[in-house]
DNA sequence: TCCTTATATCGACAATTGTCAATCTATGGG
DNA sequence: CCCATAGATTGACAATTGTCGATATAAGGA
């Protein structure tokens, strides 16, 4: 909180000028934190990473689990955070689920930080 | 995936076989995830934006303290985050610190989700 | 010099996060 | 039907994070 001076200063100056321009509300920032959190640890960029690198037709967990040295359960939660931040789309095929880039997710994420 | 060439498998068939493709490695995964990271708070966008909005000569903190309600400290640390992650940069002027963008940092972070 | 003001740092705390082992839930094959 | 396999879910744990109050530092003014 702010306190408010109760006493008077002995000059209207300031140490500089409140911008006054229309920043980035809360709730707009908590939107695109919530994506960017999704990307803010390495192992879910290199998961995008190796899913994009793939075909359309998604990668499946089994080729995801080797290259990150991670356990499959750990894997699939990293999967379910990218998946709930709107970054990737799962598909079951099978006993196989694949997953693959949503269009335009990286594009959107990208923008939302030049856009602050 | 698609056009890849057939794997030896030594056992019984693959769900898919592994892209092979040059995926982001480790070492760089960590040092997009350190940036993001320092994004992935949603008052440390509105940190961002507020002093973008301002003019080139910086914003201090008395003035990003109010709009986010938040205590001087807790802004103090947002900010410190912001510049070890080579986003704001810091230049004290009197008794006063004035925080602005380090020119083309926002677009570097930016693009390094689209080169994933 | 002492005082005030702006900002940084420290110490503590609850909340969140990343990871794993164990277990559950399909799905397909015999 | 029983079994094997792919993947998701659960529970636990240590590590990290966001926040605050208290304190330290530094600069300017009386």
């Amino acid at each position: 909180m702010n306190t408010a001076p109760a006493i008077e200063t002995t000059t209207d100056q300031l140490c500089c000028e409140p911008s006054g321009q229309p920043a980035l509300n809360a709730a707009d920032a908590v939107e695109s934190s919530r994506i960017l959190k999704a990307l803010s640890d390495p192992n879910r960029l290199r998961l995008l990473s190796i899913v994009k690198a793939g075909d359309g037709d998604g990668t499946c967990v089994c080729d995801l689990t080797e290259p990150l040295n991670l356990g499959q359960p750990t894997v699939s939660h990293h999967l379910k955070i990218l998946v709930d931040a709107g970054m990737l789309k799962r598909e079951k095929r099978g006993t196989w689920a694949y997953y693959s880039l949503v269009p335009g997710a990286l594009e959107a994420a990208s923008a939302s930080i030049l856009a602050l």
